[in-house]
DNA sequence: ATAATAGGCAACTAAAAGGTTGCATGTCAA
DNA sequence: TTGACATGCAACCTTTTAGTTGCCTATTAT
């Protein structure tokens, strides 16, 4: 869980995930024409998004796949966020409740 | 939106998080009662929260009170996990088609 | 008025993160 | 079989992060 907002907790990753999103099954070479890093740092970042299983590969010859695998992003959606997103009415509430004092 | 991620990273600041879940309202003070580090550093990350609007705050007297803010984690997934979350079948498909070969 | 209590600010440190360069390895194509 | 191409690995550097300690300020209670 943690590995997983540390994983999303940075902007690049983040936008290396954009790019899958937009075409999924790129392969390193071809994230990097469009990342303002060098090649290890995008192999580094996509590293990280794999240890989070953000993203799962597939070797094709000397070509590593990578693909989205929205697994983890669904189970932080489901386990967490919306435990805090339901509270909505009530931490509002409470708190001009608060204040009104 | 990257300083919600960053916020969201940490695992103090979630902990921290989840006792204004439990308890919403506590002082710097309440919090630091179960926590396992210093004031300092509970007020640290309870500014970074703040600053990321994700804890709001409310000062009576000499005592600041912290209040869960659910709006920015809401639109964390309406905004963005939601566009991952929802490609779950497509992109598990195309996965296993591309496996196949 | 004074002491205790709640919190803030600033400087410092250790460790982690984000990035780089250089070199090694495995696969494909001529 | 040799050269080019796709990726991995490791060392290194710089900045950020997480946490500390020490001291300052404001409010409350006696």
């Amino acid at each position: 869980m943690d590995q997983i907002f540390k994983a999303l907790a940075n902007k690049s990753r983040r936008e290396v995930m954009d790019q899958l999103f937009a075409r999924d099954g790129l392969t390193l070479n071809e994230l990097c024409e469009n990342a303002s890093f060098s090649r290890q740092g995008v192999s580094k970042h996509l590293q990280i998004l794999e240890d989070a299983d953000l993203v799962v590969t597939h070797w094709s010859g000397r070509e590593k796949h990578h693909y989205l695998n929205p697994m983890p992003v669904h189970e932080i959606s489901e386990r967490w966020l919306k435990k805090y997103a339901r509270r909505q009415m009530t931490a509002v509430s409470a708190l001009k409740k608060n204040l009104e004092k």
